[in-house]
DNA sequence: TTTGTTGTTTTGTGATCACAAATAATGATG
DNA sequence: CATCATTATTTGTGATCACAAAACAACAAA
């Protein structure tokens, strides 16, 4: 008898350790939106080959995490106005949707996790720590989303998330995390009840919050 | 003087040429369900070596439009009942807005182009070939959804037509193309006198007759 | 200073190969 | 005939390398 499935990360295939290296380094918003990277520098960064560090790439890229010009540059993306105006209108369809659906199930276990993560952007928040703050906004989101059992949704909602990040911790860094409203708290408490509409209502009230950030920051 | 950004398909990098090649074929329904593929039979194939085999394949994968197991086995998809609901459901949120949001800035030259593409679809309905259905479908919705400008929405969409472009196949192939309702017809009409809302439920109908007809025919 | 040119360096691409894991085929055993 | 162990084959993975194109730097001319 052997344990099934244990996803010892030392038994990962190399272009899935670099793929989760760099999709969570884009998803924190640690990369500057426009910084370039190369394959060499990731592969020695991470000690592997340009073989895996290609692959990674490759699959970052479809996902939209990263972009690469006609020549095969790599970049974080640095959207403008309008493709800014474009991704968040996607998350205003689609992340209200999910709301919606994960309010009917979920469960006292679930919302004690939710509050425990609203807990840490808290202090994120108070102590002005962006990358902090983006990574436990989007745990939050995701553990919320995933309750809605629609994985299909939730991974177009992540690909889209990967592409705003690097501008959100630009916002961030200029504007500071200290005056964000906390629409997490009225989430709880319709997640608490069961309102979905509530719920939704307060998760659109939170993504057009960082749409509108980005609007008065560069918009 | 010379020609600026054309995209001469043979100055097109190996893996790019591979990845479209798939593509298509996957979009297409060419490809059974389940079916398997292997990167040496896919780069002997196309005559190339197994690298950019590998990126296409990476890339197709990280659309969804392939799958891997754990092992790195390559397959066609085939997504189970559960899979296709959730599935449907996001083309039923996501393609009746892009129709709406494609309503307001359709033009004489689209509405065109849209009844072109219908013409060769009642051809394929008449003809009974699936393939050329599914092709000539997907490039009304397409076309519509660019007059949309959303490029962001769209591109999501196209993942979930690669998921449901080989199931769609084994459907049509089963059930034949001649009994399907025509709501292009009735999205046209609404489109020249520019209701959006009568756009949007045409396409709703639309998509709801091919979640239907996969229900009826494995659900 | 600006512009154009040349030479150098950086960088992605694609092919090849050894290797290990997974799969398939074979044969032994009940 | 079914089941399990063993062998042979298939298959993805990762490293390495030569190559060409792109980006960069240095320098000359206006």
């Amino acid at each position: 008898m052997q344990a099934l499935n244990e996803p010892l990360l030392d038994n990962l295939p190399t272009h899935e350790r670099v793929y989760r290296a760099l999709r969570d380094t884009v998803m924190d918003g640690a990369l500057a939106p426009g910084e370039a990277l190369t394959l060499r520098g990731i592969a020695e960064q991470l000690s592997v080959s340009m073989t895996p560090a290609r692959e990674a790439v490759r699959r970052l890229v479809a996902e939209r995490a990263l972009e690469m010009t006609g020549s095969g540059r790599i970049f974080v993306p640095n959207p403008g106005v309008e493709q800014l105006e474009d991704l968040f209108q996607a998350r205003l369809l689609l992340e209200p949707e999910l709301a919606r659906r994960a309010a009917a199930s979920s469960d006292k276990t679930l919302r004690k996790r939710l509050s425990q993560i609203d807990l840490s952007i808290d202090e994120n928040m108070k102590s002005g720590d962006p990358v902090g703050y983006i990574r436990n906004n989007t745990q939050f989101h995701r553990a919320l989303y995933q309750a809605a059992s629609a994985p299909a949704l939730l991974a177009l909602v992540e690909s889209i998330w990967l592409q705003t990040a690097p501008v959100m911790r630009r916002v961030y860094g200029r504007l500071g995390t200290r005056e964000l409203a906390d629409y997490h708290e009225a989430a709880l408490a319709a997640l608490a009840v069961r309102d979905a509409e509530a719920l939704a209502q307060a998760i659109e009230a939170d993504v057009a919050q960082g749409r509108d950030l980005i609007r008065q920051s560069q918009g």
